[in-house]
Order: structure tokens, then C-alpha cells, then sequence
RNA sequence: GCUCCUAUCGUCUAGAGGCCUAGGACGGAGCCCUCUCAAGGCUUAAACCCGGGUUCGAAUCCCGGUAGGAGCGCCA
């Protein structure tokens, strides 16, 4: 094998709640560079905190990231079960002296950290059980159980080359000695991170920009451990519209709720890879494209605000270019999602080409061709009162009794039959197609109308034809 | 408060000292096309946070301000 060490990324959440979009970003990131430089990409989930992780967290990052494509390359690491693992490596830096008890308790640490607030300095702590050589430490308080604290240099700088924002130094008195396993024994968050990305052979690093503070403490324990720290690469968060922190009253923030706005999964991926990113001027990105161009070293330092109309842009080109084959399943999804069964009526992929460049959403397509598969629920009420009058009942009629004779269904033929219809009676073709848009489709909207009577089928269309004219008849029609 | 980070049209961005009269995309406005809705074509408005340097020359380099963000847990 090459001497070269290969390149492994992971990506790291912890499971307290849904995949959010920011994660998912981080996780592109992380995959697209993995893969960039032929390595591999992994899953770690940070379980350690049991209050707050559950299994219904888990399963929906998974089935964000399923749904996304950007599984792990070999089965996900669990944090929770390596407490063997994080046991052994603290009772190692016990022995070797880079790490100690500390006595203190909670209120005892509160109150530091109050007095120092007090003072406006950064509150930390102030190493009162580190030990050092000649120095006396206090007498052990009774049934007090210690935590495991990490013996931070005092001195020095520990330089961070960030791979998106450039060096980044930390002096080391600014570092306090942070706690690496509770009172009960339980390692947190910083020391597992450390242990595993060590462990894992992780050799770059690509995580939100909220750890850049992190970043010296965890290099200063690996290098405690005899590791060589990683590369790191932070970046910057997602922000809303209004340039503030993405939260619930933005809308949707977890990547599966994109999935039930109608997206398809390869565009929200190309959306997120140009916040942020970029390759000159181009905006679309096939999956192999963002492999083989992607650079994180061109990712931009600062956030960037999601902007809802350009993903929605992105989500229409991909409606507008995929092979309908591979969109029908996701629309079959959206179709059952409302209670439409698609299995009576036109082939799902059909309907897909001769809607899509109206649809920019596969909700906005659902919602447009329903009638193809269900029973009109009405009329749409404008177009109704605009389309279906006594006038428009009189074109239905005839026309009804024309294509019912129609010896072909095909499109050119009703092409031909209501185009020929029309010119008969002397019509811009408007008129016609407008009342058989409302009648078919119970709204102006649709399709050529040749296409969307072809795949609506005959006996449908004939049959809200007639329909069509008996309302046009009914008490609902205008003098 | 302290530490760290950031700053080009409304938004995402191009820009590596002269190619910048600052380019592209979304969104906006207008026109054309049109059986609806769209799509498409064309046109158009719109930005270098401020102030100092360095330099013949700065959106680009340096410093200072300002504004925003992140972190400062026995959370992750």
C-alpha cells in the first residue's frame, strides 16, 4: 500500500432531534471531500448524553441521510457503545499525569464562575486540584465523587489550519483544564470526540463552525495522547431569510420536511453545495461534478442565509431535466401522501414530462394532476364562473359529441379534432380549450390541452365532459 | 465581559493589485412568444460596511473603527 495516508472523513451529530439542513450541509461537505480525494466517509452518533438522545432521533437522521444518499461507507459508530474504550483511555492519562481529579462541586464551580463574570473575565477554571510539583492540594471534601479533569498546557499557542478559514491561533492560558469524565464516570463530549476521531483514523475533520473553540483543547488532549491531531475544516452555518440563526419559525429545518415541500433530494444537495460554494459561474452540479470539482478550500468563511426561492429554482431545473423514471417514485410518494392512488390511470412518468416545466415542486405537481387519478372534489369557483356558462356548456356539448366518435385517443388526433373544432366555429382555439381545461381538470390550468385529454383517457374525459354540461345547465350557470 | 471568527447587488456568489464602466444566478421590473399555467427569449434596476495607510494603481494587501456571528457547562 501507498505510505500516503488516505483520506477519512465522518460526519459527527448527535442525536437529540431531526437531520437539520445545516448538518445535512456538513455532511455533504464532508462526503464531497472524502470522495474528492478517494477516501472514505463515515458516521459516528454522539450518544453520549442519554437525557437527550433517543432512537426516534437516530432513525430520522438516518433516514435524512438515506433519503440525501450520503450514507456511511461502513457501519455507523455508536459513542455510547465505547464507554469500555473512553474508561481505559482516562484511567491511561490518570496514570500518566495529563489528567487529575477535581473535588469541586457544582455550586462550588457556579460560584466561581459568578465572582468571575463579576470581575468581566472569561469565566474558567481556575485549576485549584491541578496538581503541580511542590504545590499542596486541598484536603479531599467528603462523599464528594471527582471528575476527570484534562491537564492543559499553561503556556503557548496552539495554531489551527483551518482548511476554510485560514490559521487560527489560541494561546493556551486562555484554555482552562476541561472536564473529561463526570462524577459518575461517564466521559463528555470534547474527550470522546477526541478518543474516537483518533481511533477512527479520522484525518480530516469537517464540522460546523461552533467548534472552532473547541478545536485547541481537542488537539491539545490528542497530542497528550501521542496522537497527530487532524485537519480541520469549519463551516459556517445556514442562517434564515432574515439573517438570523435557522430555527422553527424560519419554516423547515430538517432535511426530511424538504422531502414533504416536494423536493427531490439531488437538488436540495445541489442547493446546499452552492451555499457557500462555488465553481465560477455554474449553479448546477450532477452528483459526480460536485465530486470531481468540489474544493473546501473555496467554501466561503462567512454564513449564509438559506433563501427558499433559489432552492425551489434548483428543485424546478432538476424536475425539469431528470429522467421521469427516476422522479415517478417520489411522486408516487406525494400522490399516496394525499390520499390519491395512482394506480388507475396514466403512467406516472408520462404525467411527470407533461407537467414538469409547470411544477417547480412535486407538491405544486400533485396538486396540478390529481384529476388524473381522482374524481374531481369541484370546480375551481373563478374559473368555473368564468368557463363553465351557458356559452362555454354549448362548446362542451358539441365537442363532446365529436370526440366521442374520435376513432384514435391519440394526442396528434385530438390535436386535430379540437384545433378542427375551433376553426369550425369559427373560435380562437382559447375558448375551447378553456371551458375543457375547467371541465377536465376542475381549473384553468393543465397541460396542452391535446396531452392532458390523452393521458386523462377517454372515458374520463367524455364522462366530465358531460358533466361539465349538465353544471353548465344547472343552477350554477350564468345567463 | 473575555476569546475566536466574519464582512461584494435584497439573497447565493465571481473577483488572487491594473483584465472592474465590478461578472453570473435567484428574486424584482419591462417587452416578446402563447390554448391556460408555465417554460423560453430579450432588456433593465440593484453591491465592493466606514476611515486611514501601502502602492504609479486597492473590491483585492496592512491597521483601526463599526456591525454581525460563535464559544466561554459534570450539553453536544
Amino acid at each position: 500500500m501507498s505510505a500516503v495516508a488516505s483520506v477519512v472523513t465522518r460526519f459527527a451529530p448527535s442525536p437529540t432531534g431531526f437531520l437539520h439542513i445545516g448538518g445535512a450541509r456538513t455532511a455533504l461537505f464532508s462526503y464531497l471531500y472524502a470522495r474528492r480525494h478517494g477516501g472514505r466517509y463515515l458516521l459516528r452518533i454522539e450518544d453520549t448524553d442519554r437525557e437527550r438522545s433517543t432512537d426516534e432521533a437516530v432513525r430520522a437522521i438516518f433516514d435524512g441521510l438515506d433519503w440525501l444518499g450520503l450514507v456511511s461507507d461502513v457501519e455507523p459508530v455508536f459513542q455510547t457503545q465505547r464507554f469500555d474504550r473512553y474508561r481505559e483511555v482516562i484511567e491511561g492519562m490518570l496514570e500518566a499525569g495529563t489528567a487529575y481529579h477535581c473535588y469541586c462541586t457544582k455550586e462550588e464551580l457556579d460560584q466561581m464562575r459568578a465572582a468571575q463574570m463579576a470581575r468581566k473575565e472569561k469565566p474558567r477554571y481556575d485549576g485549584r486540584w491541578r496538581p503541580e510539583p511542590g504545590k499542596v492540594l486541598p484536603e479531599r471534601p467528603e462523599g464528594v465523587q471527582p471528575v476527570v479533569r484534562f491537564k492543559n498546557p499553561l503556556s503557548g499557542e496552539v495554531l489551527v489550519d483551518d482548511m476554510i478559514k485560514g490559521p487560527i491561533s489560541f494561546q493556551n492560558e486562555e484554555l482552562d483544564d476541561l472536564i473529561i469524565a463526570r462524577g459518575d464516570g461517564t466521559p463528555t463530549y470534547n474527550f470522546c470526540v477526541v478518543v474516537d476521531d483518533m481511533d477512527m483514523d479520522i484525518t480530516h475533520v469537517v464540522r460546523g463552525d461552533d467548534h472552532v473553540n473547541n478545536t485547541p483543547r481537542q488537539i491539545n488532549i490528542l497530542k497528550a495522547l501521542g496522537a497527530e491531531p487532524p485537519a480541520y475544516a469549519h463551516v459556517p452555518m445556514i442562517l434564515g431569510a432574515d439573517g438570523v440563526k435557522l430555527s422553527k419559525r424560519h419554516g423547515a429545518v430538517g432535511v426530511i420536511e424538504y422531502r414533504a415541500l416536494g423536493f427531490l433530494p439531488e437538488a436540495l444537495l445541489n442547493y446546499l453545495v452552492r451555499l457557500g460554494w462555488s465553481h465560477g459561474d455554474q449553479e448546477l452540479f450532477s452528483r459526480q461534478e460536485m465530486v470531481e470539482l468540489f474544493d473546501i478550500s473555496r467554501v466561503q468563511k462567512a454564513p449564509a442565509r438559506f433563501d427558499m426561492e433559489k432552492a425551489v429554482w434548483v428543485n424546478h431545473q432538476y424536475l425539469k431535466s431528470a429522467d421521469p423514471v427516476h422522479v415517478a417514485p417520489e411522486f408516487d410518494w406525494h400522490l399516496r401522501r394525499v390520499g390519491v392512488d395512482p394506480a388507475h390511470g396514466p403512467a406516472l412518468a408520462a404525467v411527470i414530462e407533461a407537467q414538469r416545466e409547470r411544477c417547480k415542486t412535486l407538491v405544486e405537481m400533485t396538486e396540478k394532476s390529481k384529476f388524473f387519478y381522482a374524481e374531481l372534489e369541484g370546480y375551481n369557483e373563478k374559473d368555473a364562473a368564468k368557463h363553465l356558462t351557458a356559452e362555454g356548456g354549448a362548446v362542451l356539448d358539441a365537442l363532446r359529441e365529436r370526440l366521442e366518435v374520435l376513432p384514435q385517443w391519440t394526442a396528434p388526433a385530438l390535436h386535430e379534432a379540437v384545433n378542427g373544432f375551433a376553426e369550425g366555429r369559427g373560435l380562437g382555439l382559447g375558448k375551447v380549450a378553456q371551458p375543457i381545461r375547467v371541465a377536465v381538470a376542475g381549473m384553468a390550468i393543465s397541460p396542452p390541452i391535446d396531452q392532458t385529454l390523452f393521458l386523462l383517457g377517454r372515458e374520463r374525459t367524455l364522462a366530465r365532459l358531460a358533466a361539465a354540461v349538465s353544471y353548465c345547465r344547472g343552477p350554477g350557470a350564468q345567463p
